[in-house]
DNA sequence: CCAAAACTTAACCCACCAGTTAAGTTTTCC
DNA sequence: GGAAAACTTAACTGGTGGGTTAAGTTTTGG
């Protein structure tokens, strides 16, 4: 087979180390804030060769957030097979998961902060984060809309009202308070209050849907303590 | 009358001025980027004049937040008479008015990037402000629910679900894309079908309620266009 | 084993910036 | 009008941090 010279698998393997490094420190410190000594320090190699890989901070920080973008995708897998209200459970738990990742967190913290200095970061990170899980939900209520079990207008409102009741409170306290977290516990209060809401305004068949909802809370409850 | 001292009266008027400027800078260069230089020319004065009412950079960004912190009030002045529906519409709208305004908007973006160096900005932003909104939130849906024109459980995640619905989707793009904020056709957008989605999930009688939010919408657009 | 590339060490330059000092100038109060 | 307080100007200090340079050392490919 063709063997990769190992020179550009050092190189590649650097490079990406330069680039977590480089997450750390910003996140930690801000942009103006973060020292590029500490980033080589971090990476574990000198400033010179830092230099060398990347031109300077600007470029660092560009290169590091073009690269960190397709991290943050949350694929909407639909199970196919599964109830509507039980495919709307995981997910909100797998995307609750995710977005309050720490480490996604504070490069959220980091685009906000950063936002009106370098305006193409903020616009980038929202289409290829956000935006595409909100197409992927769309997508997601849209079939349901078709199958007869949910009914709405507007399908973008509607997945933002989904993200809007489910996680826009857990989140936003997380951005204003990084050292203390929601716990699961609180987490899963918004998540199933949020579900039950949407259910009532959207579903079709509201209170058969909600009464599978407790059930599946229920199950959970006494289930499983992740 | 008693005549309060000229003196003091430009040291009051000073102060002021230089908090103003000092959120101008710190909120356009962060806590790291921002000049004590370009925060004295701001204020209209010279380094040691800044340095003599305000003890170093921390102390003067301390102050500010602090000084600030009273003007992010909203109040939630529940016009007694008015139909519930309407009432809703003109605090989503007064809410909305306020929590977009670039001022503030900035004051955020200065407080989610500086949380984690400044762990009580953080926790006491979120008391003084979003806190007291929502307390005032949850008395007046207490109240309705105690007239019969609502119905829920838990009374701070109602509140929490009005605002997700119509606020968190245009505030927390207005963070990301800070040189593209939502037009006022964007966040009526947002606040309509918020509302609308809170009266079918909450409204004892919601199917006249949302006929009488569409009436109000109708009457809005074509009367005032602000 | 050798030559070239990549890397490290260590020191350096220079601009910037928080905070200070000392000299004059204006404002305020009596 | 005069003294004290407040302010301004202008220069300075010291530390820091982005970016560079030059010298040796290691790694890599052949």
């Amino acid at each position: 087979m063709t063997v990769p010279p190992r020179r550009e698998q050092n190189r590649l393997a650097k490079e990406k180390r330069i680039l977590e490094a480089a997450q750390t420190i910003f996140a930690r410190q801000g942009y103006s804030g973060a020292r590029m000594d500490d980033v080589a320090a971090q990476a574990g190699l000198t400033k010179p060769t830092l230099y060398q890989y990347f031109g300077g901070k600007d470029a660092l920080f560009a290169a590091m957030m073009s690269a960190r973008r397709d991290d943050m995708l949350i694929a909407f897998e639909s199970d196919g097979d599964a109830p509507m209200v039980e495919q709307l459970h995981r997910f909100a738990w797998a995307y609750a998961d995710t977005v309050l990742r720490p480490d996604l967190l504070s490069l959220a913290r980091l685009i906000i902060a950063e936002a009106h200095r370098f305006p193409k970061i903020g616009r980038t990170y929202q289409a290829s984060g956000p935006d595409r899980v909100l197409a992927g939900v769309m997508a997601y209520l849209t079939t349901q809309r078709a199958a007869g079990r949910l009914v709405f207008d507007d399908a973008e409102l509607a997945a933002q009202d989904l993200w809007g009741l489910i996680l826009s409170a857990p989140r936003t306290r997380a951005l204003y308070q990084p050292d203390d977290p929601p716990t699961s516990a609180e987490i899963a209060r918004f998540i199933e209050n949020g579900l039950r809401v949407f259910l009532r305004a959207y579903s079709t068949d509201a209170a058969k849907d909600v009464t599978a909802l407790d059930a599946i809370i229920a199950a959970n409850r006494s289930g499983a303590g992740a």
